[in-house]
DNA sequence: AATGAAAAGCTTACAAA
DNA sequence: TTTGTAAGCTTTTCATT
């Protein structure tokens, strides 16, 4: 964990907003000279604040209108179930959030797909490549709110 | 929705995930010359389908240790209950998605926490502000896979 | 912390396929 | 209509004060 001032949060508020503004711009809007700016972020890229800067794409335009949360629960609990488990949903693209949870369900996996029948490739897919004993979907209606903004 | 040839395919996947590329760089990963991939950026972001450069921050870094998914189930089914939910959610920092889903649980909320406690105030704070009847809550325990990359 | 200069990269215009 | 080349301009990077 770091410690960060005031203007640091400022940075990084603006740049998970947008990481397109030049530094002129973005010195204003955190009241800082451009080069005030750039050591700082240099900074922030060394201490690993910052992981990255990447493109967000639309996924409807992509044809990707579906989003699917899958509750897995598993009877096996050995290592190497988890191992298999990992490899084969990081190598799946359509899966972009795998997580392993508190409570009775054991996993949540999110991905995005075109439709049911993209869904139910996917799924078949995931259990010929892993046992799971128990599978649970529920699709997303509406996208109420969706970010890759963390609170500063 | 929109129709992408190869080359649009793989300028997006690489700028996905890693959009610092230089046009050069990008050039040469997708065999076409730096204007060639610069057009059809422009073109790309014209439709829609680029919607955005971010950066990405470490949560862990930043203190926001916890992860926890929310389930929600409402009695309320009124419109202007969803209204105030969604402007509720929207405007908490903590909460990164809010989705209303299929099946018996009626909403799913992703949120970034620091701990127990900053969970607790998270809560408290939601309910405050709209009424729900029932919410359960799941923690995540290890992050498996966790991206903004979309299959192309 | 600020300045300025060098390097790198982006954008435009135009020519060619 | 799409691609490549070259030139001008903006932005980033870094050394110096």
């Amino acid at each position: 964990m770091v410690t960060l001032d005031d203007i640091d949060r400022r940075i990084l508020g603006e740049l998970q907003r947008d990481a397109t503004q030049s530094l002129e711009v973005l010195g204003q809007a955190v009241h800082l000279s451009r080069n005030g700016c750039w050591r700082r972020i240099r900074a922030l890229e060394g201490a690993g604040v910052i992981k990255g800067r990447v493109t967000l794409l639309d996924p409807v335009k992509l044809g990707l209108s579906l989003c699917v949360f899958m509750m897995i629960r598993t009877n096996a609990h050995a290592p190497d179930w988890l191992e298999q488990f990992s490899r084969a949903t990081r190598g799946m693209p359509e899966i972009i959030g795998v997580y392993r949870m508190t409570g009775d369900l054991d996993y949540l996996i999110r991905a995005r797909v075109a439709d049911m029948a993209d869904y139910d490739r996917l799924y078949q897919h995931l259990i010929r490549k892993v046992p799971i004993s128990d599978v649970s979907a529920s699709f997303v209606m509406e996208e109420i709110k969706e970010t890759t903004e963390l609170p500063l």
